[in-house]
DNA sequence: CGGTTTGTACGATAGACCTCGTAGTACGGT
DNA sequence: ACCGTACTACGAGGTCTATCGTACAAACCG
């Protein structure tokens, strides 16, 4: 009985806690930019195994822990999916344009060096 | 006679060679946060040690090669000082907006947090 | 030439980070 | 109750990073 609630929690940080570098420093991560990319596509929620990573999945949770706690993505329960997506609205109040000049700036890059570059 | 010609040379990656996630992991630290901040307000060249940071002088150069090493800024020698600059035509032309949008957002957050938070 | 200014190189240290495998937990279905 | 799915927790290994101090080099100024 340590959690006495059946949902179990995950620890976001607030609004006002975003730190731009911390944010900075999840997005400079090759396998993390890709998952960003990915919930971009995405659009809505997708749990963590819709995006396919060259990782074990042990790494792969680390990196969306990494994104979980820099206030990058959200993410919840469900059954025994967790599902993620992009904290859109927190990241475009606090800083606007970031995520999608980011998000841009890997498209095309993307492009540029061919999809299978890091 | 190691170097044959006076001028010394410093390494820069070339425009093709920069790449967003090396150009994101530069931006994700406080202390260059600072100085490309620095570097923005001045708009021009400055010399090394015209951006005041709270760390030692070797720190400063190693942060300062890691900016140039990523493509964010251009450094070379005027006598005995080393001017920088950022690199704004290469990362305008490879991530269009991405530059500002950082720099907006860090000028968001210092004035959210006080100018003396990381 | 001698001194000053400006930044570098090197070595060291402590901490962070990415990666993995193994073992375990939570939930849903049969 | 049992099994499968989806993800986590923990510990370890190897690499990278930020920081420092000291010693050094290059250019300028008398």
């Amino acid at each position: 009985m340590t959690t006495p609630t059946g949902a179990r929690e995950l620890a976001h940080p607030a609004y006002e806690e975003i730190r731009l570098a911390d944010v900075l420093h999840a997005l400079a991560d090759p396998m993390r930019l890709r998952v960003v990319c990915g919930l971009a596509v995405a659009g809505t929620e997708v749990n963590c195994s819709a995006v396919e990573l060259p990782v074990s999945k042990s790494t792969s949770t680390h990196h969306f822990r990494v994104l979980r706690e820099s206030g990058v993505i959200r993410q919840s329960y469900r059954g025994t999916a967790k599902m993620n997506e992009l904290r859109r609205d927190d990241l475009d109040a606090l800083f606007p344009g970031l995520l999608d000049t980011v998000l841009a700036a890997a498209h095309r890059q993307k492009a540029r060096l061919g999809p299978d570059a890091g």
